[in-house]
DNA sequence: CGCATTCACTTAACATGTTAAGCAATTTCC
DNA sequence: GGAAATTGCTTAACATGTTAAGTGAATGCG
């Protein structure tokens, strides 16, 4: 069997926490973890959004991110309101205090997201990118666990 | 600030879940997680290793390793021993048990890793592992939490 | 209308990620 | 030889990943 240490999942994995290592000290400052950076750093570009497109943004599981949310709601970075027209959906929004925590993490982690391009190589860092879009579209179409395209 | 659904971190974050989505699912039907999986595979390709060793082999951290090597050995899929000369050590190898099911999963696994390296292409597959490669070697240069490069 | 189905989200349960603390065996250094 | 520091591993505590089940609201349809 192929060396495993060299197999896509092994490397993906590895690259991916050499780039998370660098910004994680800086998160950990404000104690904020990665995914609760990303919550906030999905709602700072939007008004308000549903929990289900949120999770969708952010790439986590309905679970973590209803765990997530409770947790930055009693934080008070967050806001909530159930829709008017569906109570069942919930709007998010980020408060401004959340604003406020962002603008002070922001310059820091976009110190580091430069310096990486500058060590890496901008012109290299956007084929590596695109080579991973690549990737997931392939597989996308491939399909995998309940992939809900294959199965209408 | 940048769109960060177009980040590194969430390129690779998406790349990697893409992969393993195709994975899990034959993993799960044989009650092993991916961790279990890669600790699994390490072990086969030696005769024992030291826990820490397999740490770094299998890309986890001790507190993982430890819960998840008591429960491979409750299963009887692993072995362990503590070496002779230093009590502290201990050596963990696969056992007869463990051998036998990385059988009955390996030619799946097998096939999976075949159909993606098809429909990505050989040659592509190489080039995005060692553009990942020289990404995961340029930052630890730099470093990052803990690292032991820099403190020496 | 009424009832089964679907939908949006949450809870639950278990496994792992992550940091800090604990513990015993070993090594250092005087 | 022995106290102090280090090492190898485990436990603890909390956050997230993952799958399944639960809950209340909306929808489809007879």
């Amino acid at each position: 069997m192929r060396d495993f240490s060299r197999s896509l999942p092994m490397s993906l994995l590895r690259a991916r926490e050499a780039v998370m290592r660098q910004f994680r000290p800086a998160l950990r400052e404000h104690g904020l973890t990665e995914q609760q950076w990303r919550i906030l750093r999905a709602l700072a570009a939007i008004d308000a959004v549903e929990v289900t497109e949120l999770a969708r943004t952010a790439f986590l599981l309905g679970p973590s991110l209803s765990r997530i949310l409770r947790d930055l709601e009693a934080r008070n970075l967050i806001e909530r309101k159930t829709a008017k027209a569906d109570q069942r959906r919930s709007m998010v929004s980020i408060s401004k205090e959340g604003v406020k925590l962002m603008a002070s993490v922001a310059p820091n982690s976009e110190a580091i997201y430069a310096e990486i391009t500058r060590r890496f190589g901008a012109r290299k860092l956007a084929e590596l990118q695109e080579m991973l879009g690549a990737l997931e579209l392939c597989l996308a179409e491939l399909g995998g666990a309940d992939d809900t395209i294959a199965e209408g």
